[in-house]
DNA sequence: GGCCTAATGTAACAAATGTTACGCAAAGAA
DNA sequence: TTCTTTGCGTAACATTTGTTACATTAGGCC
């Protein structure tokens, strides 16, 4: 498992930092469609991705949901590094998107290394603006774009996460991340369906043009 | 000026950090309305806000708006510290929304007083935190409120920002800002007046209830 | 006063998105 | 096999938001 470490986050840090990672990061297994955050949760490790990808989501009061982003291996969590630094409970859920490999590194640590290391301070700044960036496409695509639009964007990022061109997913899933339903969504894939981009199967999207 | 360093900051930042701040640092003064910072534009510096609001807005390729956040004295912007570190273009506009005065900081000097000063290094992280949970909100309301919602949203954080219920603003702009159109805008504002929550007047509005 | 411009009011219509309702088919359970 | 659940297709309709068009009004300027 470590080796996975090592491939990930060798090139980003110093030997030195990567023992001390080693020796105090808890390795955790998750399966895909596990939850790993949710609303409210105290968070009191900082998890390092080796493997696999999360998809970060965001409820309103009424239970409504939205996608935000997905984060993959050699990544972290900013919305995590806040939570961490100021006690506050998770804004956001994370759900295991496939089959996830991570590290745990404890609260304390992470702000010690920040002036240990020089390459882990770079990397916690870099992840913020990872993350700063990524909420900004995110805010995009509301903001600007139409459903059949933020459709096609879902589709277009969903094969770059699971590196496969054909999705397990309903168009109900759909309609939840896109905070839409279901009947919208239908009518919409069936149409990319006519226009020879997709093509639909139960519990299935294969992705063909775009 | 450097009263307003003292005011602002100093209850944040030791003095010996306060001192080299006024030593490098550049005051600047900006009339409301005045642009800050542009779509590409490279950053050197990185302002401290001591007096008055700056709004952040963003556009797409069409050259459509929307607003993302207010920041305040006391803050900084975590988009700039986003550039100034990535060496990247500025993703974002600043406008004055008020009269404002800020201090601007030499990127390299942000850099290594992460390192010297604990306080400093706290001010940074919190800074982003309020930045991604700011970035969270405008999520919220594009995802989850519908148009009037917006709009009482926008009313009440503009009356925050320029601590007065009197707003020089016109349906237009508002339009503008929230990515909408001027006679969609005058409609919803036209019911809010009939509902005694605001009043309407050339380029001003009254906020009298929320 | 008369003229001009920017801001606002409003109606009528169009397009996008959401909702309700119901039928059908695939997959798994009994 | 039959039964049941879940996912999908589709029509009809409702609501929200956007567009076009034009009238009115306030204020500045001559």
């Amino acid at each position: 498992m470590e080796d996975l470490l090592e491939l990930n986050y060798g090139y980003l840090f110093e030997e030195e930092l990567i023992n001390e990672i080693k020796a105090l990061g808890a390795i955790k297994h998750v399966e895909a469609g596990d939850r790993l955050i949710d609303f409210g949760d105290h968070i009191k490790f900082m998890p390092l991705l080796l493997k696999g990808a999360i998809k970060i989501s965001r409820q309103d009061d009424n239970g409504d949901e939205i996608l935000l982003y997905f984060i993959e291996k050699g990544d972290t969590c900013a919305m995590t590094m806040t939570c961490c630094l100021g006690q506050k409970k998770s804004e956001i859920r994370a759900t295991a998107e496939t089959e996830v490999e991570l590290i745990m590194i404890p609260v304390e640590k992470m702000n010690e290394w920040v002036v240990t290391y020089k390459t882990w301070r770079n990397f916690v700044f870099e992840s913020y603006n990872s993350r700063l960036t990524e909420m900004l496409e995110a805010i995009d695509s509301l903001a600007f774009l139409n459903m059949p639009e933020r459709v096609e964007k879902y589709l277009r990022d969903k094969v770059m996460i699971v590196k496969d061109t054909e999705l397990n997913v309903t168009h109900q899933e759909i309609a939840y991340d896109l905070n839409s339903s279901r009947v919208v969504i239908s009518r919409i894939l069936k149409k990319l369906e006519k226009e020879g981009k997709i093509e639909l199967l139960r519990n299935k999207i294969k992705v063909l043009d775009f």
